[in-house]
Order: C-alpha cells, then structure tokens, then sequence
RNA sequence: GGGCUUGUAGCUUAGUUCGGCAGAGCGACGGACUCUUAAUCCGUAGGUCAAGGGUUCAAAUCCCUUCAGGCCCGCCA
C-alpha cells in the first residue's frame, strides 16, 4: 500500500456516494444519535414474540448482508456487541428513502436505523424499521461473506479487513486486552507500581539479543531500542520503589518466525526482598489466575493438545530435567565423554561446549525443550549465560535463576537478582569480552547500572513474562502473528533497503 | 542465513500430476420478487494465471531469475 494504485476503491461505490450527495444526503455525516447497542436490544427483546414491540430502538452498525426482495429488503447489522437482522419495507419508510438510501446501501456500509423489534416467521429477532440512514458509505467491497479473508497475508496486512469479517480474530485480541488488564490488576491488587522506563537507551542491556539501532540528531549520538526494560527497573528498586512491574514493548533484530516478531510485548516485575522461589510462585499466580479469568477453568486446548494450567506446577532442576527427559548424568562428567554424547545424540554443536555446564544447557536445549508442554518450571542455570542472575546460595557454578515451559515455548524468565556490584561488574565484563569477538547478542557492559548498584540494591526477585505468547496460549494460536494486531511484514516496492550508514546519520 | 512449499477475478477456489480455448461459487451490475437469512430466479460484465525471462507449433501447467507469503531448521523470547 505505497501508492493511490493500491486502493481498494470501487467506482460504483463512489458514485453512490456521490449520488447521496446529490439527493441532499450526506455520505458520511457528523454524528447520529445512537441509543441501543444490539447487545442491548437482544437482551431486552430476547422473548419478543412475533407483534412488533411497542418500544422503537435505535441503533447503528456495519452492513454484513443484504438481502434484497424487491420492495422488502433483509439485512444484517452488526456492532462490536454483534449481529441483528433488519427487516426494511418499502410501505413503512416510504417510496423516498427507499430509493435514495436503501438502494444505495451496500454491504459494508455504516449506517444508522430506528424501529421496533420482533420475531419473524422462523424465528428471528429482528428490527422492523422505519428510518435508516447511511452513516459512513463504504467505498471498499468486503470479502466474501461466507468463507470471510481466509490469506494469511491479506490478513496480516490489512488487519482491519480481517477484524471486520472474521468474528474469530475479532475475538482473539478481545481476550489479548482482557489478559493484559487481568494481568495489571492483579499486580496492582498486590501493591504493584507500574513505571515507564526508556525504549531509546544509550546503552542496551537485561537480555542477549541483536538490537535495533537509531541516531538522534540533536544529541548526536547512536541509541538503542531497548531489548529488556529490566536494568532501568531494578534501578526503580535501587531508588526504593519494592514492588515495580512495566508491561513494556521489547524490540530485538532478529529474525521473524511463528514464534517471534521484532517487537513484542513483556511484563517485568521486580520485588524487593523476595527471591526465585516467590517469583516463581508469582508466575504461576498470576498466569493460572489470568487463564482461568477467562476460560473459566484451568484447561485450554491448544491444537488439540489440553494444556492443564491448575496449580501447582512440576517444578524440576536443569539437572533433574536432562536426567529425566534425555537420560544423561551430567554432573561432574569430563568434557570429553559429554562431547561424544552429545555427538551420538546427533546435536550439530557439540564442538561448542567447553565446561560440563555448558553441556548441561546444550543437553536441555536440545533434547529437554520440546517435550515440556504442560507447564514446567525449570531452575538452576549455569552463570554462564545468565549474567544478571545471583548466584546459587549452595549450587556452585549455578544461578538462582528459572524459566516456565508451556508447550514447548519459554513463557517467562526469572531469577534471584544479582545485587552485588563487583560480581555484577565482573560478569559484564566477561559478557563485553564475547561482544567484541563478535557475538553480536552479548550485553554491553552498563557502569551506570553497576553504579546504581554501589548504592545497594535489596535482595530482590525477578521475573519477565511473555506476553504476546501467553496470549497465543490462551487463544489456542499457533502463530505469533494471530496475536499482535499489525505484525511485521516485508513492504513491497518503494521501501528503504539499505542499511543506514554510520557516517549519514540523515538516514 | 539454509531447506521445503504457496501465489489463478474484489473474496473463496477448480484447472498444474501427464502442456492443447482459464472455469465455478460468492460479490458487483441490470431485471423479477413484501417474512428472507450462505434468500431464490433470469441476464451481464469482470483475468498481464505474482513479475520477468526461457523451452515449445502451443505454457496457468515444464525450466531459470526475481518479488511476497507459509511451514521447518539455525539464532532469539
């Protein structure tokens, strides 16, 4: 949609509007006078018998179909609450607004009408009207009526098409923002502040992810579209906010999958003098809370697997986890009986590894992931790669940190944090070390954060949850993009693809 | 980044295996119809078969390139 040659519009539409115009109508007027929505009226009406009611209603909605029998005319008006049927006649709204509005309706059209309401002969409530009026003609022709926008693409990229006829999608991201307020209000209920912290940060960090890079002009300096909000949280910590929480929109450079969009949204929740063990209580209660909030119960079918979300939660170490689920003991093992392990059980990076911890993730990544569908916490990582997580107060070589597992996707990610700040230093730097020899994901090493926690930080619980696939869980989606309203697509000719210089920040 | 796969009218699609006039339903337009509901009936228009190139007497169909999706893998959450 780069050009007027893209749009939709039909001239036999135009004209109709045109020609309202020309009857002394307005094809799209200011305002109307809406009294009823049709949720109101099927509840008030719902055992209306076949004599019109006395009581008119008035009510507006888009055109879904259109029926037309000559000097009777039924149709289908729906509004966000739903769908009522409209029963027009020539005789009631007289021969003048027959021609000049009903004969111009088209489907897709808002429009506006008053009457009174009854049951026809098989058995629908329907509006037997006497006024309509177009309220906003449309100059677009819907897809079709009985099989809706079935192409993906088309409905991604023109999402207000796809919300427009497909009741199901409409749905999804209902249910989408009921999790999101549920969510806030049970936090909130718990004494939660939520906060605003950077997107643009000069420094990018509380994750291992590929950035997106912007410049700004004035300042003259390169920034950050943040990856994490968690270093500017824990410093709300550091200032003495206990309980903190942001649901923020996260943005990484990195490709795009049925499980991953460049930006997505995530619920970080910090809170002073708890550990991992209250955040992963806190996990559980607040997704079984949300899930039963809307289903009604603790069981959701996700493509005909039943995912049971009642509590408590298998809760098992990475150890215990790759012992039970691939068969390896891994403790304590030379590097080279591991390496020929992971070889026989054909994983492609076995060279990789250089300690038998390192072994332990590539095991659970590899072997234990994609069989944990019911939800399963899994705790104890090594320090390796979590450089933001305390260490383990009895584990040596382990953090205090725990991922959820639902159907084979990470749903959330926590951890003891890491409040001392020469170990905080030390672990950034080695992170700074991996950056500049090339892994583009490492973290950049933050002073300002170590600096904040010179200050002191309280022992302080953690944990983000995805909320994009949280939702997806909920809604039994199997994309990520069934759940973000406008995902990122590639654009057609007329895009930009080259890649901003450094020496052209103008760019 | 790699593999597989899809793209036909506004929408949903048949036709692609094995090359032989591009079809249908809905929608649109014209007409009939005052209780229909995927309304029905009669008629009409609508196609650069994603784009470009090649093979062939002949290409939606076979081959190549490109564009845009989808699924899987790698990476990430």
């Amino acid at each position: 949609m780069t050009s007027p040659h893209d749009l939709d519009f039909d001239d036999q539409r135009i004209e109709k509007a045109r020609g309202l115009g020309d009857s002394g109508l307005q094809a799209y007027p200011h305002t109307f006078e809406r009294k009823d929505t049709i949720l109101d009226i099927r509840r008030r009406f719902h055992d209306i018998g076949h004599d019109k009611s006395e009581e008119q209603v008035v009510t507006a909605g888009r055109i879904y179909t259109v029926r037309d029998h000559g000097k009777t005319v039924f149709a289908d008006l729906g509004d966000e609450s739903g769908r009522i049927q409209l029963y027009i006649r020539k005789n009631d709204i007289g021969p003048e607004q027959f021609d000049t509005v009903v004969r111009r309706l088209d489907r897709g059209d808002i429009a506006g009408v008053s009457g009174h309401v009854f049951r026809t002969k098989l058995g629908e409530i329907t509006i037997w009207v006497d006024g309509i009026t177009i309220l906003s003609k449309a100059l677009c022709a819907l897809p079709e009526k009985f099989h809706g926008l079935r192409d993906v693409e088309k409905r991604y990229r023109n999402r207000y098409i796809d919300l427009i006829v497909n009741e199901e999608s409409r749905e999804k991201f209902r249910v989408r923002s009921r999790v999101i307020a549920a969510l806030r209000r049970y936090l909130e209920d718990r004494g939660f502040l939520e906060f605003e912290t950077p997107i643009l940060q000069p420094v990018y960090g509380g994750a291992n992810a590929r950035p997106f890079t912007t410049f700004h002009h004035a300042l003259s300096q390169n920034l950050f579209l943040r990856i994490a909000p968690e270093l500017y949280l824990k410093r709300l910590v550091v200032g003495g906010f206990e309980k903190v929480f942001e649901v923020a929109r996260n943005f990484r450079n990195e490709d795009i999958d049925s499980h991953h969009n460049p930006e997505f949204s995530m619920v970080e929740i910090y809170e002073a003098y708890r550990d991992y063990n209250d955040m992963i209580a806190l996990s559980e209660g607040i997704i079984s809370h949300i899930v039963n909030r809307i289903h009604g119960t603790y069981e959701v079918c996700v493509d005909g697997t039943v995912i049971d979300f009642t509590p408590p939660w298998r809760r098992l170490s990475m150890e215990e986890a790759v012992l039970e689920y691939a068969g390896i003991e891994v403790r304590e093992k030379d590097t080279e009986t591991l390496r020929s392990i992971a070889r026989d059980r054909g994983i492609k990076e076995y060279e990789e590894p250089k300690t038998w911890r390192e072994f332990l993730v590539l095991f659970f990544e590899n072997l234990v992931e994609d069989q944990l569908v019911q939800p399963t916490f899994v705790h104890d990582f090594p320090v390796e790669n979590s450089p933001l997580a305390k260490s383990h107060r009895v584990k040596e070589g382990f953090t205090e940190r725990f991922e959820l597992f639902i159907y084979r996707m990470e749903i959330a990610n926590g951890f003891s944090e890491l409040n001392d700040p020469l170990d905080q230093q030390v672990r950034f730097e080695a992170q700074d070390r991996r950056r500049l020899a090339g892994d583009c994901e490492a973290q950049m090493i933050d002073y300002d954060f170590i600096n904040a926690l010179g200050y002191g930080m309280p022992p302080t619980g953690g944990v983000g949850i995805g909320i994009d696939r949280l939702v997806m869980l909920i809604t039994g989606s199997t994309s990520i993009k069934e759940v973000i309203l406008f995902p990122q697509m590639k654009s057609g000719e007329g895009a930009c693809d080259q890649e901003p210089s450094p020496d052209d920040p103008e760019q």
